[in-house]
RNA sequence: GGGCUUGUAGCUCAGUUGGUUAGAGCGCGUCCCUGAUAAGGACGAGGUCACAAGUUCGAUUCUUGUCAGGCCCA
C-alpha cells in the first residue's frame, strides 16, 4: 500500500514533515558524501550582511543558490556549500553605535576602540539562528556549521596574505581620497554619510583673473593683441581654496573666446567659455572680441600662482591649464580652478595629467597651518572674506557674487562638511584593464548583457580601488611605518611574521590588538598605519580567506568557482573585486558562470518598506503557501534574469494553482486508485507499455527532462521552470483525463497494469526532474511512489537522462493534433448547443494526422466514429498566401507583386511560375476558412465538421449517460467510497425506461449499480433529465 | 550628466538570425461540466507592441532620437 494522499493538501505542514525527515535522516550529508571523490562542482557564498532579518531578495539569491547546486548534485558533482557571512564594515558599526550611544569616529575613540570593537563583535551574530531558521525553512541546503565569516582569525590572516601578494607585485601604494570631513570632530565621513544632511546655503561665488605666462603665441589672433596682458577667468564657491590653487582645467571641446575688456583703462584681454560671457559683462559694448577657439588650445598653457605661498611647486608641474571632459558651462567661467586637495575632480584630474604637486595647509579641525602666516590658525572657511578682499585689493577680483546652492553638513555637529585629501591606501588596478576584460571573457554570465556590457565596461575604466577606511571594526591593514621616515615601510603577511617582528603573541587581528603591537627593527620603531580595509576586500577574498589559504599547495580544489549568483548591484561590488584579486593573484576569473539576480520590489513597484508596510511578511507567507511556491513563483519570473520584480502574493497563489495542486491531484489520483486495485510493484517499472497514450507522457516526460536539462546547462532558470507548466497541464488534462476508464476498470488486465506502471514512472520521474526547484513536494510524492531499492530521497537520485529511444516527436506532433480537433469539436458542440453527454454519429477532419488516435477522440467528443474528409473543399474554403519569410529573400521589391498574384490563385498544385519568380512548395501558404452555414470549425490546417444529427437511438443513450451522470452526483452527495456498490430506484416516463433498458449494463457498470429498480412513484426530489422528470433514490448495498 | 537595462491586453509575462492574422496565464463577461473540486472546459471583449524618424519589398524585432521606470556610477 502506498501512503493514503488525500487530495486536500497543506503544503506548509507536509513540508515541516520534510525538514524534518532531512534533519533525521541527514538527507544533505548523505548527498554531499554520495558525490565525495566525483567531480567537484566548485560553488561561492556571497556572503550578506547579517544587520538584520532575510528579505525577499535574500531569500531569492538563496533559491537561485539552492538551486544549482542541487542540480549539479544530482549530476553526479560533489558540491561543498558553506555558508559565509560578512561580518565587519559600517552597518555593524552603526548598530553597534547606537547600542553604545555613541556616535561619530571621536566619541568610539574615546570610548575606547577596544570596546566598541567587542561590542560589533557581540552583535554580528545577533541574527544567526533566525537566518538559519528562514534560509533552512525555504529548503535551501546549505553548510551552517561549517561557514566562514569574516572576523575569524583564520579568515583574517589570508587576508593578510593577499596583501602581501599585491605589496609584493608592487600594486599597494599610499596616496590621497577626497572624502567629506568633519572639522570639529576631526574625522573623515563615509559618503553614505555625508550623504543624509544637506541643506540650502548661501555661499560667496568670487571669479578671479589669473595671468597667462605662456601659450598665448599659440593662437595667432591673441599674440597679435599682445602685448596687453592675458588673464584666465576662473570662479569658485570656495575663496579659501584659492592659495592652494594649483592648476586650471578646460573643457576640450568647449568654446572659449578671448574678449578686450573696454572698462578698464588697462585694456586687459580675458579668456573664459563664450557660452558664460554674459555673466561678465553685461552689455555688448563693454568687450571686443580678440579671438575664438576651443578649449583643447588651452592646454599647457601656464599662468602665474594667485598667492606666493606655493610658487614653488611650479618645478612639480604646477599651474598648467589641463583639459577634462567634467568642466560645464552651466556656471563659472567654463575654466575650473583646482585645488588637488579639496575636489575629488581637482585631484583626480591632476593624476590624470601626472600632475603630483599638492598644497593642503590645514590642520585636523581644517585651521590654517603656518604655511600660510596671514592665515595661520584660522578656520578655513571663516578666511574666505579676508581673502576676497586681498584679491580686490591686489586686482586680481573681477566679478563677485553669492550662490544658494544645497551642501553637505555633518549630522552630528550640523557643522558644513569640508571636502578634503584623506590619507589612503590604493591598489593599482589602471595597468589591468586587458587582463581583466581578457578574464570576464571566459565568464558565462545570465544574463549575458551584464557581462559584455554592464561588468565589461565597469572593467574597462577601473580605476585603481581605494581600499583603506577610516574605521574600528574590520581588517586592518597590515602595514607598518616608520615614526621618523614614512617611506620606510613593512608589510606582514602572516600572524608568525608580525609575531617574529615584534616578538609579541598575536591572538586576534582586529585594531585594537594589533595597534598596540610595535615593530622595532634596527634601532627604528614601526608603528602600524591606522586605517582598516574596505569589506570588499574581504568579501572578495573569500575564496581564499574561507580555505585559510596561506599561498601553500594548489587551489584547484576551491579555485576558480564553477557558480556564483548575486544581484545586479553587486556589479560593482562583489563580481568586482572577486574578479580583481583573482586576476591579480591567480591571474583568471575566480569564476565560470554566474546567474545574475533583479531587485525584488513590493507589489506596488516601490522598494519594499517596513514603514510602509507594502508587501507581505515572509514568515507569514512561508506558512501559508509554503517554499515551494515562493521558490517557484519567484524563479519563475524574469528577476532570475536581472530584471526587477514586483512580488506579488496572488501571483504566490496563482503559481499554486498552476502547477502545485494540479501536480498533487495527479499524484492523490494515483494512489487513490492504486491502492483501491492493490497496484504495488515493489519497483518503479518502466513500462513497456503498447497504449499509445503512455508512450505518448513518456515521450513528453523525454521532452520535458531534456529541455529542464539544456536550459539549466546554459544557467536559465525561468526557462528551466517554464516547460513544467506544459508538461502537468498534458499530465493532468490529458492523460489522466484520457486514461481515467483505464483506471477505473474492474477488469486487472495488461493495459490497467501499464497505466498503473506509466503514471508510477512518470510521477517519479517528474519528482526527480523537479526536485532541485521543488523540493519539498518532490521527495514527498518521490518517497510515495519510490521502489523498494531506490534510494532513500528524491535527492540522492540521479537527474534523469533524457531518454532519446523513448522519444516520440511524431507521437508528440499527432497527440497535439488530436488535442486541436477536441477543442474544435468542443466548441462547435457549445456553438450547436450539444453538451458532450449527447453521443453524436461522427466528426469529419481534415488536415489533421491523427493516425491511430482516433478512439481518443471518438471518446473524449463522444462521438461514434472519425471520418476523414475526402476533400477539405467539402468542408472550408481553401485561399492562398505568400509565405513572405521564404520569398522575401528572392523576391525583394517584387515582394508585394508576387504576394498579390499568390492570393488571386484559385489552386496550387505545387510548383509554377509568378511574376518571373519560381515557386515552389514552401513559398506559398494555404488557408482555410470553415464554411459558412456549415458546423465547421478549423485552426490552422486543421478542420473539423461534426455530424450533429440526432437519431432515436442516440437521444436514448444521450438519456441514459444523463441519468449516469445524476446517479454519480448523487454518489457523490452521499459521501461514498468510489468502491461502494449501490441499489437504485427510478420513476420516470417510457422514454427514459426504455433508455434505460436498452443500456442498463453500461449504466450498472458506470455506476456500481448492483440493482436498477423502475418503480411508479418515489418521494425523491423531481429532476430534469433532458426535459425528462424523473425521481431517483440510491441507497448503498454491501 | 554617464554606462547598462526595461517599456507588448486591466495585471504578470512569452515572443527563438526582421516575414502572413502578435501569444499564454490571471482578471472580466457569457455558457458548459461536476467521482481531480483551494477544480476543469468552451466562447467573447480587451493591443497604434511607450512615442517619433530612419534602413528595408516588409520593423514588436535593426539604427537614431524623445518620453517614462530601474540599477550602478558621477
Amino acid at each position: 500500500m502506498f501512503k493514503a494522499v488525500s487530495n486536500k493538501v497543506a503544503f506548509p505542514e507536509m513540508e515541516k514533515g520534510i525538514l524534518e525527515f532531512w534533519e533525521k535522516d541527514g538527507t544533505f550529508k548523505k548527498s554531499l558524501e554520495k558525490n565525495k571523490g566525483a567531480g567537484r562542482y566548485k560553488f561561492y557564498d556571497g556572503p550578506p550582511f547579517a544587520t538584520g532579518l532575510p528579505h525577499y531578495g535574500h531569500l531569492l539569491a538563496g533559491t537561485i543558490k539552492d538551486i544549482v547546486p542541487r542540480y549539479q548534485t544530482m549530476r553526479g558533482k560533489y558540491v561543498e556549500r558553506r555558508f559565509g557571512w560578512d561580518t565587519h564594515g559600517l552597518p555593524i558599526e552603526a548598530l553597534a553605535q547606537e547600542a553604545l550611544g555613541v556616535a561619530g569616529a571621536p566619541e568610539i575613540k574615546a570610548l575606547g576602540v577596544d570596546k566598541f570593537n567587542e561590542q560589533c563583535r557581540s552583535m554580528v551574530l545577533k541574527y544567526v539562528s533566525e537566518w538559519r531558521k528562514t534560509v533552512t525553512r525555504m529548503g535551501r541546503w546549505v553548510d551552517f556549521d561549517n561557514d566562514y565569516k569574516t572576523m575569524n582569525p583564520e579568515f583574517m590572516e589570508t587576508i593578510w596574505w593577499v596583501f602581501k601578494q599585491l605589496w609584493d607585485q608592487g600594486r599597494v601604494y599610499r596616496s590621497h581620497r577626497i572624502m567629506p570631513y568633519s572639522w570639529k570632530l576631526s574625522t573623515p565621513l563615509s559618503n553614505f554619510e555625508a550623504g543624509s544632511n544637506y541643506k540650502d546655503v548661501q555661499d560667496p561665488t568670487v571669479t578671479v583673473r589669473v595671468k597667462a605666462t605662456s601659450g598665448v603665441d599659440s593662437i595667432p589672433a591673441l599674440a597679435e593683441a599682445a602685448p596687453a596682458a592675458v588673464y584666465l577667468l576662473i570662479w569658485t564657491t570656495t575663496p579659501w581654496t584659492l592659495p592652494e590653487n594649483l592648476a586650471i582645467c578646460a573643457g576640450a571641446e568647449i568654446d572659449y573666446v578671448a574678449v578686450r575688456d573696454l572698462t578698464d583703462d588697462a585694456r586687459p584681454v580675458y579668456v573664459m567659455a563664450e557660452a558664460r560671457l554674459a555673466t561678465i559683462f553685461k552689455k555688448p559694448e563693454q568687450y571686443e572680441r580678440v579671438a575664438v577657439f576651443k578649449g583643447s588650445a588651452l592646454k599647457g598653457w601656464t599662468y602665474e600662482p594667485i598667492f606666493p605661498y606655493f610658487a614653488d611647486k611650479a618645478a612639480e608641474g604646477a599651474f598648467h591649464v589641463f583639459n577634462d571632459d567634467y568642466v560645464t558651462t552651466s556656471d563659472g567661467t567654463g575654466l575650473v580652478h583646482i585645488a588637488p586637495a579639496y575636489g575629488e575632480d581637482d585631484f583626480r584630474v591632476c593624476k590624470a595629467n601626472d600632475m603630483n604637486a599638492f598644497a593642503d595647509p590645514l590642520d585636523d579641525a581644517c585651521r590654517f597651518t603656518a604655511e600660510l602666516p596671514e592665515y595661520a590658525g584660522r578656520f578655513c572657511k571663516d578666511c574666505d572674506k579676508d581673502i576676497i578682499k586681498r584679491l580686490k585689493t591686489e586686482g586680481k577680483l573681477v566679478h563677485q557674487s553669492t550662490i544658494v546652492h544645497s551642501y553637505p553638513f555633518c549630522d552630528r555637529t550640523d557643522t558644513p562638511l569640508i571636502y578634503r585629501a584623506i590619507d589612503a591606501w590604493y591598489v593599482r588596478v589602471e595597468d589591468l584593464h586587458e587582463r581583466l576584460a581578457a578574464n570576464n571573457d571566459t565568464v558565462h554570465w545570465t544574463p549575458s548583457y551584464v557581462g559584455d556590457k554592464r561588468f565589461g565596461n565597469w572593467l574597462k575604466d577601473a580605476r585603481d580601488w581605494n581600499i583603506s577606511r577610516n574605521r574600528f571594526w574590520g581588517s586592518c591593514i597590515p602595514v607598518w611605518i616608520n615614526e621618523a621616515d614614512p617611506t620606510d615601510m613593512i608589510c606582514v603577511g602572516s600572524v608568525k611574521e608580525l609575531e617574529d617582528l615584534s616578538g609579541v603573541r598575536v591572538t586576534d587581528l582586529h585594531k585594537h590588538f594589533v595597534d598596540k603591537i610595535l615593530i622595532r627593527k634596527d634601532g627604528k620603531v614601526y608603528r602600524r598605519t591606522p586605517e582598516v580595509l574596505d569589506c570588499w576586500f574581504e568579501s572578495g577574498s573569500m575564496p581564499y580567506a574561507q580555505q585559510h589559504y596561506m599561498g601553500e599547495g594548489g587551489v584547484d580544489d576551491f579555485f576558480p568557482a564553477d557558480f556564483i549568483a548575486e544581484g545586479l548591484d553587486q556589479t560593482r561590488g562583489w563580481f568586482y573585486t572577486l574578479m580583481l584579486l583573482g586576476t591579480m593573484l591567480f591571474g583568471k576569473s575566480p569564476y565560470k558562470n554566474v546567474v545574475v539576480n533583479g531587485l525584488v520590489l513590493a507589489e506596488d513597484g516601490k522598494k519594499m518598506s517596513k514603514r510602509l508596510k507594502n508587501y507581505p511578511d515572509p514568515t507569514k507567507m512561508l506558512d501559508t503557501y509554503g517554499a515551494d511556491a515562493i521558490r517557484l513563483y519567484m524563479i519563475y519570473s524574469p528577476v532570475v534574469k536581472a530584471e526587477n520584480l514586483k512580488f506579488s502574493e496572488s501571483g504566490v497563489k496563482q503559481l499554486m494553482r498552476d502547477l502545485l495542486i494540479p501536480w498533487w491531484n495527479a499524484y492523490s489520483f494515483f494512489v487513490t486508485y492504486a491502492n483501491v486495485d492493490k497496484f504495488h510493484d515493489a519497483e518503479v517499472v518502466y513500462p513497456e507499455s503498447e497504449n499509445v497514450l503512455d508512450r505518448w507522457i513518456i515521450s513528453s516526460m523525454e521532452t520535458l527532462v531534456a529541455d529542464v536539462t539544456a536550459a539549466m546547462d546554459d544557467y536559465d532558470l525561468q526557462k528551466a521552470v517554464r516547460p513544467f507548466v506544459k508538461f502537468i497541464e498534458d499530465l493532468t488534462n490529458w492523460y489522466i483525463r484520457r486514461s481515467r476508464r483505464r483506471f477505473w476498470k474492474s477488469t486487472n488486465d495488461g493495459d490497467k497494469l501499464s497505466a498503473y506502471r506509466t503514471l508510477r514512472y512518470v510521477l517519479v520521474q517528474l519528482a526527480k526532474v523537479a526536485a532541485p526547484f521543488t523540493p519539498f513536494i518532490a521527495d514527498e510524492i518521490y518517497l510515495n511512489l519510490k521502489g523498494e531499492s531506490d534510494p532513500g530521497s528524491v535527492h540522492l537520485c540521479d537527474f534523469p537522462q533524457s531518454n532519446a529511444n523513448a522519444r516520440d516527436l511524431d507521437l508528440e506532433r499527432r497527440m497535439a493534433a488530436v488535442q486541436a480537433v477536441v477543442e474544435l469539436g468542443r466548441r462547435l458542440r457549445a456553438d450547436s448547443d450539444l453538451k458532450v453527454r449527447q453521443p453524436l454519429a461522427a466528426i469529419r477532419i481534415s488536415g489533421a494526422d491523427v493516425k491511430g488516435l482516433e478512439d481518443l477522440i471518438e471518446d473524449e467528443l463522444n462521438v461514434k466514429s472519425v471520418e476523414y474528409a475526402a476533400d477539405e473543399r467539402e468542408l472550408c474554403e481553401v485561399s492562398y498566401k505568400a509565405n513572405f519569410k521564404t520569398l522575401g529573400p528572392k523576391c525583394g521589391a517584387k515582394m508585394k507583386a508576387v504576394a498579390a498574384a499568390i492570393a488571386r490563385l484559385e489552386s496550387f498544385t505545387g510548383a509554377m511560375e509568378l511574376e518571373g519568380v519560381a515557386i515552389g512548395e514552401d513559398d506559398v501558404i494555404v488557408t482555410r476558412k470553415a464554411k459558412e452555414g456549415l458546423v465547421v470549425a478549423s485552426q490552422g490546417a486543421v478542420v473539423v465538421a461534426l455530424d450533429t444529427l440526432l437519431t432515436p437511438a442516440l437521444v436514448s443513450e444521450g438519456l441514459a449517460r444523463e441519468f449516469v451522470s445524476h446517479v454519480q452526483a448523487m454518489r457523490k452527495e452521499a459521501d461514498f467510497e468510489v468502491t461502494q456498490r449501490i441499489v437504485v430506484a427510478v420513476a420516470g416516463d417510457a422514454e427514459l425506461k426504455a433508455a434505460l433498458e436498452a443500456h442498463g449494463d453500461y449504466v450498472k457498470n458506470e455506476t456500481l449499480c448492483v440493482e436498477l429498480d423502475f418503480v411508479d412513484s418515489l418521494d425523491s426530489a423531481s429532476v430534469s433529465l433532458n426535459g425528462h422528470e424523473t425521481r431517483i433514490c440510491v441507497a448503498p448495498r454491501n
